[in-house]
DNA sequence: CTGAAAGCGCTTACAG
DNA sequence: CTGAAAGCGCTTACAG
């Protein structure tokens, strides 16, 4: 039969009961006799009948279904957070819609997510330059009226919203402590955004690597570009073309492997080797790294995980701010300097 | 004010006027005096109101969002797709909600999908192995009966569905035609299913390229595998190792750059240089393939033209079958073979 | 254990 | 131009 067509009470109907016993055995809540049970079940089996979620949701005010932000879901880092927490939201018994950077960052921001009544959104924040962050918090404030929400990335802590963040500085602390321990002394850094609001930004680690290593910050090494591999390769060649070659880093630290990619390009074209004359460090450990040339040494930041714990956090309704494990994935692009 | 909680009958009472006269001015139809209308706009800015889809949806029998099923999203392939699709789907009011691919394989299909009562469905169909071929065949007909679907990829003609295809046949001849050109002779395939149900997959345009380079088609120059890299890089592995090394092909058209990323790491774990010792063709342009090295030669199969289309397709309520556009994008993994 | 009734937040004939 | 009423497909007190 056309299961599109039939409602609950269609079941009564059938199974002789009232809709509220239909709607008991649907529930599984209530006592219903064995008998009444069958019955209802039989009839439910014939209709092949599929309760409306939309029509619960109007009586239970859930509509079942999450929202998600995401920078764009065409950089793989993305899409593995999303898939991460679209399997949580399945077995929850949830949807994740997706919406656009754009929707939040529009006039009427609200607008397009509010009237969906989502249960809950999750929004993942990068590059966060001062008006997007300005911006971002209006948004959120409005936005929080509607539904609870859960952030995903390197917030500042005075973001007030319950977190699934990862120790970008020091992970970046490390990357140059690791370099520095290859021998290099060059170390360039291309980050996303210069005037990033969070003290857990990037630069602010790489910074304090360098610190730590009794390293000379310049500012000719620091660079920044949008996270593409096209502005990674111009970030490097930028860099380079500004340098005499006696001063090209020896070892360049990158944004993400979409950068991390664009920078062996550029260093390509200016006849460099890879990784004798440069060392490339991505981050993210997109699924193409070991097939790059050389195979590139990344950071794997767990990205499916992350997404599954946001769901988690979001559906548990709990406050806190989580730190995400991390670790290094050591592959060829980064080679002792010096030798060859 | 807290937009989650007001409704239109808030707004009714703040404006004087009876819930229809808001719910016309909220849909812009039938009469509203100027005088009406503003009293009605000025309650609903202050309130911050938005009507709920939901129970719009209640009478309106639309949910506004679409199902979408996908092998996976941690391909970009599909990520394009998706894209595409979300945006297109965003410009005309739908929200898309992404399922995974077991819950068409699944024992109860139906229910996880049915019971969102979706206004609509996009399958992407890929690798057709025969068994799933035909649970495939019982799915979208039960699923028929709840919503309008729409099919993306290569699937075979008796497949009577709306579809936004591709002719992979003509496009892998046409690959074979642009190796031999290049000096080829034993050119091998690496294929995602062998026993395919379709007469546009893959490799019968790779037979009918031979056939009309007046090749033979060796057996052993085809190989299958599940569309990874690490599948590709075991598939060619295993087609190099299985032959005498005067045998061994010149260049290979893979299913997918992913697999072409695994045929070029097995090629060099061999002491193949590439492009020279082995040419190798990808599909599907990934955003890594001109990254790798050397660059990969693919095909474009524009996915989120692809993933527009079938929205557009799917709201309009067509039921034609309509091929989508592709191009080769030459780049330097195919080389002229026996020029050093 | 079972059912009649009200209600969730809208839209849409139907009257006026 | 405007409003009262019924209905969309469910759930949940409240009675029995």
């Amino acid at each position: 039969m056309n299961g599109s067509e039939s409602t609950i009470y269609d079941i009564a109907a059938e199974a002789g009961v009232s809709i509220t016993t239909v709607s008991r055995v649907l529930r599984n809540s209530g006592c219903v006799s064995a008998a009444t049970r069958k019955k209802v079940e039989a009839a439910i089996a014939r209709y092949n009948y599929h309760p409306s979620v939309i029509a619960q949701g109007m009586t239970s005010k859930k509509t079942y279904t999450l929202g998600m932000i995401l920078p764009k879901l065409l950089n793989p880092n993305y899409a593995m957070i999303f898939t991460g927490a679209n399997d949580e939201a399945r077995r929850n018994g949830h949807l994740i819609s997706l919406f656009p950077w754009s929707s939040i960052s529009d006039e009427q921001p609200a607008l397009s997510v509010a009237n969906r009544r989502l249960d809950g959104l999750i929004v993942c924040v990068e590059y966060l330059s001062p008006d997007r962050n300005e911006r971002l918090q209006i948004t959120l404030k409005e936005l929080r009226q509607y539904m609870p929400i859960v952030l995903i990335g390197c917030v500042p802590s005075y973001y007030d919203y319950p977190t699934i963040t990862y120790p970008m500085a020091e992970i970046m602390r490390q990357a140059v402590s690791y370099l520095v321990g290859l021998g290099h002394e060059k170390i360039a850094f291309i980050g996303g955004t210069e005037a990033d609001q969070d003290e857990q930004r990037r630069d602010v680690g790489y910074m304090e690597g360098l610190k730590e290593a009794q390293l000379p910050c310049i500012a000719s090494y620091r660079a920044f570009c949008d996270g593409t591999a096209a502005a990674g390769e111009a970030a490097l060649e930028g860099m380079l073309s500004s340098l005499l070659p006696s001063y090209w880093p020896t070892a360049v630290i990158a944004l993400n492997d979409l950068v991390a990619m664009g920078c062996m390009a550029a260093a390509r074209k200016r006849g460099l080797r890879l990784p004798e004359d440069l060392s490339v460090l991505g981050c993210d450990n997109l699924f193409c790294a070991p097939y790059l040339s050389p195979a590139l040494t990344s950071v794997n930041t767990r990205q499916q995980e992350l997404g599954a714990e946001a769901v988690k956090l979001l559906l548990s309704g709990e406050e806190k701010r989580v730190d995400a494990g991390w670790e290094f994935v050591i592959r060829d692009s980064c080679a002792r300097f010096g030798q060859q």
